[in-house]
This record gives structure tokens, sequence and C-alpha cells, in this order.
DNA sequence: ACACAATATATCGTATAGCGATATATTTCA
DNA sequence: TGAAATATATCGCTATACGATATATTGTGT
């Protein structure tokens, strides 16, 4: 668990580049987003009730798990998104504490307009995010010591 | 450019996939940076100022380019850096109205803790990415229309 | 059946980070 | 030299997630 060896300088570019290519895709989800008159986490929340994998309807909670934030930040997340008439809550019929939540014909639309504009984002980014991941993952595994150029 | 095949839903489960393995990773980013005893955006400019593969030192026009923020952001941010000595400016020679970043000792330590365990988790998740880039990089190519599930 | 713990959602006040608008200093160029 | 361009800095604003807390519902042991 412990690093296994210094870090050298490149070390600390890839990283770097790793990180830079993240928010340039952060930075293009955000512009997406705001353009299709939506703030980027309005964006992801439609698509994690969409693109829940379960037959049931995905509740409050699991929302919260799927964007990793607090329940209670799902519940005003949820409100926001109420109050555009992009998703509709519904009590669970099993039991009455849960929320239910579905995406209106609205939310379903600009979902869609903007799932197609990042699937070829992500297409375009999928050689270099393919390259630094590989670079990264490469672990020294011989116990050579750093031969960094640092 | 535009949408070459109506999206299924099992591409929207992707694409929720991949978003949530981002902010799986944001997430352990965020708590790292913080038991580090700084702000996300703070451990993400030391990286920036650090990795930045250039001779001369890093100046906040670039920081801001690298961070995907706007430059009086990265100033900002640049002044709590430097409040908490983490970080420290000095006047560019050439320019006068630039300003260059350099990390100081304890920036330098703290970052490379947590580089370190970046690495590591980077390299843990490698395998997870990659498959889904693979998925979501998967054009339909040839021109049989969408036979989706949906 | 009842008291009580556990779970799920909701409310309220707070802190923070980035932004737009704007200001100041320095450099470039006609 | 004077004007435009560039780089950094300041200020007020907004939005979001959080901690602490509240309410409603379900589960459990006796």
């Amino acid at each position: 668990m412990q690093p296994k060896r210094k870090l050298t300088l490149a070390d600390y570019q890839t990283l770097a580049e790793f990180r830079y290519a993240l928010r340039v895709f952060l930075r293009f989800s955000e512009d997406a987003a705001r353009s299709a008159g939506l703030a980027s986490q309005q964006h992801q929340a439609l698509l994690a009730i969409k693109g829940f994998a379960a037959m049931e309807p995905i509740t409050i909670g699991h929302l919260a798990e799927r964007l990793q934030i607090r329940p209670h930040s799902a519940v005003e997340l949820v409100d926001r998104l109420e109050a555009r008439s992009l998703v509709r809550r519904s009590p669970s019929p099993r039991d009455h504490r849960q929320v239910h939540l579905k995406l209106t014909i609205e939310g379903e639309e600009i979902l869609e307009r903007l799932s197609a504009s990042h699937r070829e984002q992500l297409a375009r980014m999928e050689p270099q995010w393919k390259r630094m991941l590989e670079i990264l993952h490469q672990e020294p595994a011989l116990g050579a010591g750093g031969a960094g150029q640092e």
C-alpha cells in the first residue's frame, strides 16, 4: 500500500496531464449542460435517473449514491429538477418512505441531446485517455529504484 | 457530427456508469485532499504547478488554463494557497505583468503524498475505465440503423 | 400490540468557489 | 507618444453541497 518508489517529475507531469484531460471533459460537459439550460449536476442527475440499471425506478438515496453526494443534497437537486418539470417524484408503493424518480418527456428530450454530444466527445477523447491510463498503470514491479530524472 | 444513431437504453447505462466512475474518483480525490488539509482545487493547483511541462515556471494565466477556470479565479485560488504557505508568487523578470508560481517545501511534501495515493487509485481504476472507454468508442460505423433494445 | 431503533426523505442556515463586471499595471505597436 | 492588448487583481453575487436537525415510515424484540 505504501508508495513503491519515489515519484519522478515525469510522474507528476502524467498525473497533471490526466487531471487536465479530466477538467477539459468536465468543462465541455458543464458548457454543454449550460447551453441546454441546466446546471451540470442537473444533467448528471437526469443521466443517473435514466441510466439506473434496475427494474425499479431510482430513489433519492440511490441517486445520491450514483452522484456521490449526501441524500439531503440529492433532495435539493431533485427539488430544482422538479421545479423545472424535468423530473417527477412518485411515492414508492412498497415503502412509503421512499420516493421514485422518473424523467418527464421534456427531461428525456434534453438528456437525449446532451447524451449524444457527450458520447461523441468521449469517443474523441478516448485514445488520449487510454494512453494516459496505460502510463499511469505501469507499475515499477522490478526492485530497481527510481532512476528518475529529478 | 450529428448523432449517427438513436441512443439505446444500454448507451445511457454506459454513459451513467462512466459518470459514476468519474464521480467515485473525484470523491476519492476530494476526500484525500481534505484529509491532507486542503480543498480539492488547491490540490489540483499544486499538481498543475508542479507538473507544468515547461522550463519557465507556470504563470497565473497558464494555471487557469490547466484548471479550466477564469484567470481571476486562479488569482483567488493562488491567494488561498499563498496564505497557507504552499505556493509562492514571484514577478517574472521578462514581463512584469506576469507572476511566476512555485511550490514551497511544504507544498511539495503535501503534493507528494497526495500524488502517490492518486497514482495507486488510478492504477486500481484503470481496467474499469479502459473497458468503459472502449464501449463508448464503439462507433456504429456500419450504416445498419439502430437495432437498439429500447 | 407497543415502544424503540433504523431508515428515507425533507428543511434550514452556513461556507465556499467560481463567475461577471470592473480596475490597475505593463507591454506592444502604429 | 498614445492607444490597444495582455496579465493580474478586486468586489459583489449566485449556486451548490454540507452539517445539524426534523418528520414520516418501517422493522424488531418482547
